[in-house]
DNA sequence: TCGTTTCTATACTTGCGAGTAGATTGCTTA
DNA sequence: TAAGCAATCTACTCGCAAGTATAGAAACGA
């Protein structure tokens, strides 16, 4: 039989296509992550079981297990939802223009907003503390990634004159940990936006405390 | 019988007095803390079991029963004992001499080498989603007062002068984010000493990332 | 039409760990 | 000396939630 191919849809056929079957399932997978994120939000994972995040889908545990391996692997995933945007912040912060500070403060802007999101937010909570050593090493390490582009462009912006000649490392550390509080604190239904909470922030680390001259 | 004072030590003798044993028993349950809060920073709340605790210590889980209502009043005052030097120090910052930033700047060495010791690390990890709504709610309005007494500090300075004129609530957050995320990161076996480091984060803090006229 | 794969459910097993019962020992006090 | 209390143990109960065994329905391919 000849594949339909996806612009020959005069009539929407009942019969899936090998594409629709996989994006089903995938859409699935999403709605899964979806709710568990959520959930793993609001209650804590440990105080997540499946058999909730199920019944808040409508489904039973073993769907869940027929779309992800075990609990553990539910957390990664979403946690690396969370890593996803970050990473690409970080490469798309390589290739720019600009001096050093100011493709900084592009990414930092990025990392805060991506950091209130509910992957994000799973991502920024999830310590190693809840993942097995090996789910734990992974996740560090492409964490690692996103500090060293960190640091890279602070050194770039101390190069070339953009950024006071601070300490890298610390610095990274002090942004980092300013802009991944948001994730502790702020909540989404309240009146505060995103946006505008990731420009307080990178306003205030970036002019410092001290008034200027 | 006449009680021993405490002076009359000249040979110690094996019966206890009163204080003595209430000396004792705090002493045990102290005890009981310092091992569960290792426990609770190195591998987490829920991995650690209170037979592991008291494994640690020789004893057995029954004994922690004797000095502690249950599992989450371990928990508690662990954070309890975190926060303590935290309200201690805002208490401090009121009635200092010097100009907001000055008074803030103290306030914050002292936040962040607080944040790197057991209880601290402790703390600061302990969300909300590890406690019941009750537990959640007490710590949560202890936090709240560490965070009031931030607030006023930052608003003191914006009025003498000694601080640029910045969103208070923001820059409260942003400070807070910056000075617990050591928590997270800082290994105290490490080489870098925590008054390094507080040093350190509050000199990016106050200085800002771009450079100075 | 018939075997195969996909998706889903019901109903189970299993292990872990919080918390408890009850006994024991020994000091304290009437 | 007896009652009482403090401190500790061994040996349990019990509930929860992760993960599984198994089966049935629908769709698909040959």
């Amino acid at each position: 039989m000849a594949l339909p191919t996806s612009a020959a849809q005069s009539a929407p056929s009942p019969f899936r296509t090998r594409e629709e079957k996989m994006r089903d399932r995938a859409e699935k997978r999403d709605a899964v992550l979806r709710a568990a994120v959520r959930m793993f939000n609001a209650r804590g994972y440990h105080a997540t079981s499946l058999d909730d995040v199920a019944a808040s889908l409508g489904i039973s545990k073993p769907t869940i297990y027929h779309y992800l391996g075990n609990k553990e692997q539910v957390l990664t995933e979403c946690v690396s939802r969370g890593l996803e945007p970050l990473r690409l912040a970080a490469e798309a912060a390589k290739s720019e223009p600009g001096s050093g500070l100011e493709r900084l403060r592009r990414f930092l802007l990025d990392y805060a907003r991506t950091n209130m999101d509910d992957f994000g937010r799973c991502m920024v909570r999830t310590g190693d503390e809840l993942l097995s050593p090996e789910g734990a090493a992974q996740i560090r390490a492409r964490k690692r990634d996103i500090d060293d582009a960190l640091r890279t462009l602070i050194a770039d912006g101390v190069a070339d004159g953009s950024i006071a000649p601070v300490d890298v490392k610390m610095t990274a550390f002090a942004l980092a940990g300013a802009l991944n509080w948001p994730a502790r604190w702020h909540d989404p239904a309240g009146p505060m936006a995103p946006d505008a909470i990731a420009a307080a922030l990178v306003d205030v680390l970036i002019g410092g405390l001290a008034p200027r001259g």
